[in-house]
DNA sequence: CTCCAAAATGAACGTTCGTCCATAATTGAC
DNA sequence: GTCAATTATGGACGAACGTTCATTTTGGAG
C-alpha cells in the first residue's frame, strides 16, 4: 500500500518550483529562497527532502527527463510502425507545445549549462540524448544497411534538432513550428529520398 | 595618436578573465572575486573601467562576438568566391579549433543563457545572429531563386551548425569534426544537388 | 484522548556576493 | 623636481547565499 503522503506532495511542489525558478531566474539566480517562494513552503523544507540544493535540481533534471520520455511514449503508442510513420512522430513529437515550449526548453538549456560545472546533475541529462539516439538509430536502420549513413542521420538530426530548440529559446515569439518541420523533412529526404514531405 | 596605455591593457585582461571565468565556473560561479584573481588585479579595477557588473559581461560578449568575425573575415578572404567555396569556408571555420574550442563554445552557451534573463547582455549575441544569417542567406541566393529553399537552407544550417557546437560541448573528447563536417555537407547537397562533398 | 515520532517551520550562522570609497601609487605637464 | 590628475588598491558595507537546528505543528497508533 503506497499512498501518496502529504510529505510526497511536498516533495513534489519542491521540485516543480525549482523547474520554474530555473525558467523564470535562471539557474544563476535560482535561490533556494525563491524556490522556496514559488512552492511556498518553509526554508527547512530542502534539507528534509534532499541532501543539498545540488541534490534537488538533480532530482529537477531527472523529471524534467522523465517527463519527456513518458510523454513520448504516449506520443508515439498510436503511430504507424513504419520508418516515415516514425520518424514523423518523433519529429511532431520534439516540435509539439508540449515539449517545445518556452519551459521545457529553458529548463533543458540551464540544465545543460549547469551540469558542466555541477557534475551531479549532468547524469539524467547525459541518459537522455542516449535514449534519444538510440530511438533514431534504430529507426534509422529498418531504412538502410549503410552504418556511415545511420550514424549520420541521427547525429544530424538530433543536432538539427536541438539547434532548431536554441532559436526557439532565443526567438520564441518568431518561431514557426512549419518551417521547422519543413527543414528537418528537406534534410532527412536529402538522407532518405524514399521519405515523403 | 592613440597608443595603448596600460589603463587600456588592464580593461582587456578584465575582458579576458572574464571569459576565461565563464569557462572555469559557468556564468552562476563566475564573481567577481574570481575574475579579479585570474586577472591578477585589484577589486576596485572593475568599477573603474565597467558601470557594474553587467557591462562586464555584455564587454566580454562583445569581443567574443568580434573576435568571431575578424577571424571569419580572416579565414574566408582567401577563399574561391563560390557558393561552394564559400559554404566550405564557413563551415570549415565553424568547425576550425579556432572556433570551435572548449573556451568559444563554453563561452557563447554561458552568456547565450545569461542573456535569457539578463537583456543588456543579449545585444551582442543578438546581431551575431543576424550577421551570420546574412552571410548564408546572400550565399543561397547564389545558387537559387526559391526564397523558401534560401530561408530554410540558412535556417537549417545555422541550426545544425548550433546543435553540433552543443555536442561538441557536451561531448569534447568523442567530438568528430570531420564527420561534423560530412554530415552538414550532406545536409546541404540534398538541398541543391549540385554540391560536391 | 494521549502521546510520540515524523514533518514542517523560520530564525540564525558563517560565507560570499556586488559595490563603494578612502587611500596609495603612478603618470604626465610644466 | 613638483604637483595635480588619473589610475590602482583593498578593506568595509549591507544584502543574499546555502545550510543548520532548536522549536512547533501535525498525524496516526494505541
Amino acid at each position: 500500500m503506497t499512498s501518496i503522503t502529504k510529505k510526497d506532495r511536498n516533495r513534489q511542489r519542491l521540485v516543480d518550483a525549482t523547474l520554474l525558478a530555473l525558467v523564470q531566474f535562471g539557474y544563476a539566480d535560482a535561490s533556494i529562497s525563491k524556490i522556496i517562494q514559488i512552492a511556498g513552503l518553509s526554508r527547512g523544507m530542502i534539507h528534509l527532502h534532499f541532501e543539498n540544493k545540488d541534490a534537488l535540481l538533480a532530482a529537477a533534471a531527472e523529471q524534467a527527463s522523465k517527463e519527456y520520455y513518458a510523454g513520448f511514449e504516449n506520443w508515439i503508442k498510436d503511430t504507424p510502425p513504419t520508418p516515415q510513420g516514425r520518424l514523423e512522430a518523433i519529429v511532431d513529437y520534439d516540435l509539439s507545445p508540449d515539449v517545445l515550449s518556452e519551459k521545457n526548453i529553458c529548463t533543458w538549456y540551464e540544465l545543460r549549462g549547469a551540469a558542466r560545472t555541477c557534475p551531479s546533475i549532468g547524469l539524467f541529462t547525459g541518459t537522455r540524448d542516449t535514449q534519444l539516439e538510440d530511438i533514431y538509430t534504430e529507426t534509422f536502420k529498418a531504412m538502410t544497411d549503410d552504418q556511415e549513413l545511420i550514424q549520420d542521420a541521427t547525429y544530424g538530426t538530433i543536432s538539427l534538432s536541438e539547434g532548431i530548440w536554441i532559436d526557439f529559446m532565443l526567438n520564441p515569439s518568431d518561431f514557426d513550428r512549419k518551417a521547422a518541420r519543413r527543414v528537418i523533412f528537406k534534410f532527412l529526404s536529402g538522407l532518405f529520398p524514399e521519405l515523403q514531405n
